[in-house]
DNA sequence: CTAGAGCGCTCG
DNA sequence: GTACGAGCGCTCTAGC
């Protein structure tokens, strides 16, 4: 191959498809029986097999690995004998296959064995080279002529292998070519994957006509509604469910099969309010049923009788008993779309769910970036279907109806279409994740937190109203005074809380300079704009003033005090998984996310958030993190060595940059030091730098264009990142999250956005998947201690503790945290978690 | 009356 | 025309 044709570009950071590159670089020869035999031979001789895995769960498996590969080579593996040999019940045994990427065969009874499990087995290198050394005295003659036969291929595999075991998964196309490729099977490998600039060029050179690969959105296209045994959705077919007998039928099916797609319908949105409605199963694309608990006769507006239960139901008690065992049942995997709502609906009648799948989650697993992951969104674009609105049986605004008022006949076909539409999702979802790499991510970062969040989010934390409402009082006559102070000094009264009457004001009637117009014809008011016109009159400076405190009692000390649940005292929000596409979470009703901390005044609000007596609240989060993987990715050496001395990295990257000793460190030099750090993170631009430091942009230019030449690494990683993301159309984390990029390629401003959005994704995605790990290690490791894992926010978690356990909880938790991103990735960083602890957030922070 | 866009502000 | 990622309250307008 031409010497130019070698990119120095990092083929994968993917476990499983790292391992499935070595192997199918091994002609003819089936990764499985490769590994398979190699676990089994490594340990006739006395060898030892280890696993490369980022799961936990699977690691268990490790011991029993071989023995495992054992049966499964005999295919004697069933659901009992599973679970007797191995303690694994069938739901794990899915997690297993999917990791291991495609599925050999699958086993009735355990979905998804597939002897590729095996392609998580790699031996030990030790005892592989006594292996092949000693091929000849193994005693069966299929697997000694195996062994001899393909020697150097297995030289080759075990280098491409070891390469992979150094730290994860980082070699390149050079570290490939060990041998001559066969130019078709190189095309065909790149074109498998959809390496498609790469492919093209090595294809003209060769003077070979270039793989055709298909554009994500055809491949998305061709992967989806192809099920054409389906039959049609059609909402009259669904079965009411009114009689024991017929729920006992249902229930024999799902176990017979060992999964279900299941919905609650409830009367709010609020888990914490809502009170349950009825709960719809699907067993098969077209075969679902709604079985009514609580709809009410009479109309909502009744406020008398009216509140008797609607004839035709079953008592809600005798249903959940008989589905407790199905929903508590781990070899019976429970399909969900959001199954967080069900399952903190269940968790309010003391009922666990487990296993679970969400599509929600594998929709987010595979398309991140690409479009929602809403059940409509879903059904339109996978099914071609439009489900029943939910307005059209409850109404909008004022006059909206809660469902337990629905009539029977039209809930059976809402909720019973939910259940059937979330099981075809799921048909289309599971296999499409394995194509696209993105099962360890679904299996060890989403679908492990689900329970993690439902339990913070049913805990709640405690908000002291008195303290709220207090502040709510002072700040009302604060804003007052400021408003009549506002309308004298402009002359008249005028609403402050409407930018464009201010801006008319300032600029059209006081005449002020530098009013600027935006898109839609008003004046810009924001506060960068407001803070340069203080400088010359006084009303500026008071809008600020009233805007501040406008924004505390609004969004914090009043609308708080509306969340706090009457009956349990405490503010309980909703996670939302798939609210980033960069893996972070959002937090909503409230946002807790956003609590004031910055100005003095509004961290005070921090202090409404309290412990229980004998608790104390204790936060921990770790310092820095986007900077230490923004230098472990780029490998910046002298970033690295500075973390790993506990160095002060602004200051650091301050006396690098402007020539100052660190002993002669300046604030304000340390501060442009500080915003240029940021600024790499987010995508560097000199307009963008230039208007958070207010210098000018000719001067911004020229830090950044100091910074790269003193870190030249950083840019590197950049253009390698851009690159990427228009040779594979998404970037990813450090643990396999895919995020894709669908703009990255545009013409105009859009390719600005794309590209930045591009180099972030990674470092923030990668701190957001670490603080997802520690959260789902967690409850294991907190376990027994009198404490409880309340918020999340973004690189923190917040914790309530009793007292006297407090050195305890930070002990461990910060061992958790600092581990996070082992085993599955070596960090050439310390992580370094802060801890603080008090009787309220403002305390503890 | 309701829904949605736009603005502005809060956080990491 | 631009720093990355979010959610929410308010105002204002379009449309029922």
């Amino acid at each position: 191959m031409p010497e130019d044709l070698r990119p120095q570009i990092p083929l994968t950071r993917d476990a499983t498809r790292a391992f499935n590159i070595a192997c199918e670089e091994i002609e003819g020869y089936e990764a499985d029986d490769i590994i398979a035999t190699l676990a089994c031979q490594a340990r006739d001789l006395g060898g030892r097999v280890t696993i490369i895995s980022s799961d936990k769960d699977l690691m268990q498996l490790v011991g029993d690995g071989v023995e495992m590969l054992d049966a499964m080579k005999n295919r004697r593996i069933d659901v009992d004998g599973v679970r007797e040999k191995f303690g694994v019940d069938p739901g794990r045994v899915v997690d297993v296959q999917a990791l291991a990427g495609d599925s050999v065969d699958n086993i009735p009874g355990a979905p998804g064995i597939g002897i590729k499990t095996a392609a998580l087995l790699i031996n030990e290198f030790g005892s592989l080279e006594e292996l092949l050394d000693r091929a000849e005295e193994i005693t069966q003659p299929k697997r000694r002529e195996t062994l001899i036969e393909k020697r150097e291929q297995i030289e080759m595999s075990k280098r491409l292998v070891q390469l992979d075991c150094k730290t994860p998964l980082d070699f390149t196309l050079d570290d490939l070519e060990v041998r001559d490729p066969d130019p078709d099977m190189l095309l065909g490998f790149l074109a498998e994957m959809e390496f498609r600039t790469l492919s093209k060029r090595i294809a003209d050179a060769l003077g070979k006509d270039a793989p055709v690969i298909p554009e994500p959105t055809a491949q998305a296209a061709e992967d989806a509604p192809k099920a054409p045994d389906w039959p049609g959705i059609e909402p009259e077919a669904y079965t009411r469910v009114s009689d024991m007998a017929t729920l006992d039928g249902w229930i024999a099916t799902i176990r017979a099969q060992g999964f279900v797609a299941i919905d609650t319908e409830t009367t709010s949105l609020n888990e914490m309010q809502a009170d349950l409605v009825g709960i719809s199963l699907a067993t098969a694309p077209g075969t679902a049923c709604y079985i009514p608990l609580g709809h009410k006769d009479g109309a909502s507006d009744d406020l008398f009788g009216s509140d008797t239960l609607a004839s035709g139901q079953l008592p809600m008690q005798d249903v959940l008993d008989a589905l407790k065992p199905v929903l508590e049942d781990d070899a019976i995997l429970k399909i969900g779309q959001n199954m967080k709502y069900d399952a903190k609906i269940f968790a309010g009648h003391g009922l666990k769910i487990a296993p679970i799948d969400d599509t929600m989650l594998m929709s987010y697993a595979l398309h991140a970036g690409e479009h929602g992951h809403g059940m409509d969104t879903l059904s339109e674009r996978y099914l071609s279907h439009d489900p029943i609105p939910i307005k059209s049986l409850l109404g909008s605004g004022k006059s909206a109806i809660t469902f337990d008022r629905v009539p029977l006949d039209e809930a059976v076909k809402y909720a019973a279409e939910d259940a059937d539409i979330t099981l075809r999702l799921w048909h289309i979802f599971k296999p499409q994740l394995h194509r696209a790499r993105v099962t360890t991510v679904y299996e060890t970062l989403e679908r492990p937190l689900v329970p993690v969040l439902a339990r913070m989010e049913r805990h709640g934390v405690k908000v002291d109203r008195e303290t709220l409402r207090a502040m709510s009082g002072k700040f009302a006559q604060k804003m007052a005074g400021l408003e009549s102070e506002i309308h004298e000094l402009a002359g008249r009264s005028f609403n402050v809380g409407s930018p464009k009457q201010l801006g008319e004001i300032l600029f059209d009637e006081m005449g002020l300079d530098g009013g600027k117009k935006g898109k839609t014809g008003a004046y810009a008011t924001g506060a960068d704009v407001l803070e340069d016109l203080a400088t010359e009159h006084e009303l500026p400076a008071r809008v600020l003033d009233w805007r501040q405190l406008s924004k505390l009692k609004s969004t914090y000390t009043d609308a708080l005090q509306d969340h706090i649940d009457p009956d349990t005292g405490r503010v309980h929000t909703s996670y939302v998984q798939t609210g980033a596409n960069t893996g972070r979470l959002a937090s909503t009703d409230p946002n807790l996310q956003n609590i004031p901390v910055r100005s003095e005044e509004g961290r005070r609000i921090r202090e409404a958030f309290v412990a229980e007596p004998g608790n104390l609240l204790v936060s921990l989060d770790y310092s820095q993190i986007e900077l230490r993987i923004l230098a472990h990715v780029a490998q910046i050496d002298s970033l690295k060595q500075a973390f790993r001395d506990g160095q002060d990295i602004h200051a650091m990257t301050a006396s690098e940059m402007f020539n100052v000793p660190m002993d002669e460190m300046t604030p304000e030099v340390r501060r442009q030091a500080k915003a240029i750090n940021f600024g790499v993170i987010y995508g560097i631009s000199g307009f963008g730098l230039a208007r958070n430091l207010r210098i000018p942009r000719s001067e911004a230019q020229g830090f950044i264009d100091r910074y790269f030449e003193r870190f030249p690494g950083i840019k590197d990683y950049m253009d390698e990142t851009v690159s990427f993301a228009k040779e594979h159309g998404h970037v990813q984390t450090l643990f396999g999250r895919k995020i894709h990029t669908p703009e990255i390629s545009a013409k105009g401003p859009r390719a600005g956005f794309a590209r930045r959005a591009a180099i972030n994704a990674p470092i923030q995605g990668s701190a957001a998947d670490i603080i997802r790990r520690a959260m789902i290690r967690m409850p294991a490791a907190i376990e027994g201690l009198p404490c409880k894992m309340l918020l999340q926010v973004h690189d923190e978690l917040i914790f309530e503790v009793a007292e006297d356990s407090i050195g305890r909880l930070i002990e461990v938790a910060r061992d958790v945290m600092q581990g996070a991103a082992d085993p599955a990735v070596h960090l050439e960083v310390p992580l370094v978690v802060d801890a603080g602890q008090g009787a309220n957030w403002a305390k503890a922070h």
